[in-house]
DNA sequence: GCGCTGCGATGCTTTTTCGGCATAATGGAT
DNA sequence: ATCCATTATGCCGAAAAAGCATCGCAGCGC
């Protein structure tokens, strides 16, 4: 029995005249027969009543009929599925993040790509960045949105900045630099810091020494947050100013001041990552290919304003 | 696209390796790399990685492997139910039957049926003769098991006589024939007689009026009853004796005394009825050899017995 | 390093089967 | 009885599948 057979019962059994299906089905009308016998051969029941005004479905024949339609709709839909997974169309995409820096990059990917791929579940995971570099290399993770990782984390993850920040300072309204147009490196060094906590944003670390790195000074954190909003409290109950990217006025409003930090070339790049050998699917090639041209296309980010 | 790729395919799925697949296969490894070439072709996605280590399947592979597993069971579930229909162990079958002269043979049969054909769906439908009669010609019934009709209502009727009863009079213990082995029908014709109700049991009336022709007498009913039990009870109030058949014991106990009808031929046949050009699907055949054995080899009735 | 081995792909031939054409058989309608 | 629409059959050519021999490739062992 081949599928051939099937389709040839179906339009048989809808038309129930064989020359009218012989017809429709563009093949000559003994051709059609023979299919039909044969088919009732093999599966050794008979399918229709054959008279001179044409056929009749017995009643193997009607069960029969609805289950090749069935069968031949579902065969369709798993040809298309196949091949809506490979247009990115179809499937699971486990996409992980870092939630503040990405807040202006990813909404409206996670928009864009439900729209054009509505049948694909866009599972997200918000992670700190070191365990999103863990669940990149064992797999969980095809893509994360994040904050460049430091090189030593980057064994094996392959990086592509979408945007980048210049760091700059913040503080509250009563701190004597909120006259400052902007705020120079040599003046931060001596200030107390409040920062990230150290386990889960290592990288946070590695940067503000790279940054304090020319002046020969070493940051003085004195107040070290678990997340970016406990960081802003803290700087705006004057606990110390921070060393942040713009990003971070998404959250905290006009609660904070932001000044421009001069006297180093150091940006925080965000981006996509994804495992050197990790196979990315077609799906995930897709939101890659959402978050370049909405970067490419996006105004100036935000710290222009700042 | 045909079974034969999806067959070949599902085999290669599994094996991984092209030569064993084809093997298993019974084909030459050469005719199945190209039946999968041909399937990769047509649908438009690569679903294996080939080495020359052996295969292994794309993520799109693995979806239509899946895909294909279940849409081959499918087919054969289908074609495997078409043949159990044919054979009469599945589909739906309409069973009318009239409780009471029915009740010897109809329950052993259902559950031999039952037994015999556990996938067909048996619906019986307890109904008056009369209604019995229509449905069978409408093809609302495909069979019935009732009390043989008379023959104004056997156009386009068939019936197929199972078992036969002998009338007999039923009465209770303090009427007057209580004390003989037998009552002749003489005798009978002029009692009061308790009857069922002429709507729906047509049948009992001109069977009652063929019995008492030979005497010139007419049957002389003073109560008629709806059903078999009322009938029951009114005789054993002693509102008069019945005739009846000896099934009538298996509802109405000891409460009743039966003595043989004399000076008669006529019997009561129960078994099978169709409609002339009813269709009767194989599970209705199965179910009236089922009935057929069980009389054929059943024990002599209870009227042997009265 | 080089042949060996196991694997899938390719080229060509043979076999099967599918389709087309002409025509027979069928059975109800006129 | 004849006609007509419809399905079935016989035969032939074309297409597709299968088979056979062989190639190409990559890892393995000596």
């Amino acid at each position: 029995m081949e599928l051939r057979h099937l389709r040839y019962f179906l339009v048989v059994g809808e038309v129930l005249n064989f020359t009218k299906a012989a017809a429709r089905l563009r093949v000559a009308q003994p051709a059609l027969s023979r299919q039909i016998q044969d088919l009732e051969d093999e599966i050794g029941v008979d399918l229709l009543h054959r008279s001179p005004r044409g056929v009749t479905l017995t009643a193997e024949g009607k069960l029969f009929l609805e289950e090749v339609r069935e069968l031949l709709k579902r065969a369709d839909e798993s040809v298309e599925r196949v091949r809506a997974l490979a247009r990115g169309e179809y499937g699971d995409l486990h996409l992980g993040y870092v939630p503040i820096p990405t807040v202006e990059i990813l909404p409206p990917a996670v928009e864009a790509f439900r729209k054009a791929a509505p049948h694909v579940k866009l599972v997200l995971h918000d992670l700190p960045t070191d365990q999103l570099i863990t669940e990149l290399r064992n797999a969980t993770l095809e893509l994360a949105i994040m904050v460049q990782p430091i090189s030593e984390q980057m064994v094996g993850i392959e990086f592509e900045t979408l945007r980048t920040y210049p760091w700059c300072v913040a503080l509250n309204a009563s701190h004597p630099f909120a006259r400052l147009k902007s705020v120079a490196l040599e003046k931060v060094a001596t200030e107390p810091l409040v920062g990230l906590r150290r386990k889960g944003y290592s990288e946070y670390y590695r940067i503000l020494e790279g940054i304090f790195a020319p002046v020969s000074a070493k940051p003085r954190v004195v107040v070290e947050c678990d997340t970016e909003s406990s960081l802003v409290v803290e700087v705006e109950a004057g606990h110390g100013i921070a060393l942040v990217t713009t990003i971070l006025k998404f959250m905290s409003g006009k609660r904070l001041l932001y000044r421009p930090l001069t006297g180093t070339a150091e940006t925080q790049s965000v981006g996509i990552a994804r495992a050197t050998n990790g196979d990315v699917t077609p799906a995930g090639e897709k939101f890659c290919e959402i978050l370049r041209k909405l970067s490419r296309g996006a105004s100036k980010p935000v710290e222009q304003q700042c």
